[in-house]
DNA sequence: CAGTGGTCTAGACCACAAG
DNA sequence: TTGTGGTCTAGACCACTGG
């Protein structure tokens, strides 16, 4: 009879998105005030701040002060990527991973590589390459550059046990990173290392990390299949 | 002299960051209760859980009820790509949008979509190509399917003016939807309308859209170039 | 200036899970 | 059982911004 429990930030989220979804709001409408859905609900304007919040952040509400909530005209679809470290990424799916290193030397890194990480001219980096795999089959070909000033320790590491990735992960603390996908079709060297030809489009993510103002690793990772995300 | 402000959540934020960047909390580390660390910063402990739960959300963090919180031992990166119509994108860098509408069919949808889309065997969908343009030039290739069934209206619909994209955001609800990053190269006719050659590899996106159990359509957007993430 | 969202507080109770 | 995070409340003040 009674209601025992009290009205939760997800219960009003939960309305607040079959309203948007019914078209009860419709993009662009102004929205009632926390104070009047706070006591619509009957409960603290706190619960109600919580939920237009996690709606807002999820794009289907725009906030502003004094205006007010509107209902979003254009939800910006947000896709969130998660980026796992390949073996876990592998040995979630039940899969044995295994990596090898297939190259590491020191050299002047190309103008291209060179202006991605803000480098020196004169400025050396650790060139490596390697093969991910599952279940010894080839997963993805690694092809990174390493800003060696950033990370001096990494001269003395042993990358043929862990990947560069873990270790770095491990290792060098970064601030922020880029992301860029793209297709491209691979040299006979990388299509021979993942058991494809040449005559195939591969799936590419490059990622820059950056320490502040300092490249810290570029890496390109070439995989076979495609990537899905949630 | 004196302090003036309180304590924000966001310094809360900062602080703990730098104590994780640092490594004085080091991975997989135990931290402070939120009461313990209200106290040191001198705040409500609801200011510390805003502060700890955000940092959480980033993938830094593991809380537990009864357990605590600790340093996750391999954040995983997240990246949110966001998605926005493909006119909004092309004019938020100041491009002229167009669009133009190649093809429009009612037909069997060919088994791999079906199944995709969770069709009934004897379900036509319709068929739709279109070419997206920005300052007259290719920019992306779109391939399509739409679950007539779910959304019948779009039957009459004029998609020759508006993108379909923007008739089914503005008219079709939706609940959910996949996507799906990949390389391909492109069919002779593909090439053609993208301005390229099928000696290319070309990324392609593929999103599909649910309304609760229900198909609403399945695209397949075909890029010339990379697309960057933040 | 006024109205709206943004946040802090102090206290309270709940929910979960290790022991 | 107990300790920890999760959340709600009622009230207060701040911050931004249109009028």
């Amino acid at each position: 009879m009674s209601e025992r429990s009290r009205t939760t930030w997800q219960d009003v989220r939960a309305d607040v998105l079959d309203r948007i979804r019914s078209r009860d709001w419709k993009p662009g409408d102004l929205i009632p005030t926390e104070v009047e859905l706070a006591a619509e609900f009957g409960c603290a304007r706190a619960t109600v701040n919580r939920a237009l919040r996690a709606v807002a952040e999820d794009g289907l509400l725009d906030r502003r002060r004094k205006i007010g909530t509107r209902v979003a005209r254009h939800p910006v679809r947000r896709a969130t990527m998660r980026i796992p470290i390949l073996r876990h990424e592998i040995e979630a799916r039940g899969g044995a991973y295994a990596h090898r290193l297939l190259q590491r030397e020191n050299r002047l890194p190309p103008a291209a590589v060179r202006g991605r990480m803000a480098l020196l001219p004169t400025a050396r980096a650790l060139r490596l390459r390697a093969l991910h795999l599952a279940d010894d089959e080839p997963y993805a070909f690694e092809d990174r550059w390493v800003n060696v000033d950033a990370v001096p320790t990494i001269a003395a590491a042993d990358l043929t046990q862990l990947s560069a990735n873990e270790w770095l992960v491990a290792q060098a603390p970064f601030t922020s990173g880029d992301l860029t996908f793209g297709a491209l079709r691979p040299g006979a060297a990388t299509a021979a290392h993942l058991g494809t030809t040449k005559d195939h489009a591969l799936f590419s993510i490059e990622r820059l990390t950056w320490n502040d103002a300092t490249a810290i690793t570029l890496v390109r990772l070439t995989f076979q299949d495609r990537k899905s995300v949630v």
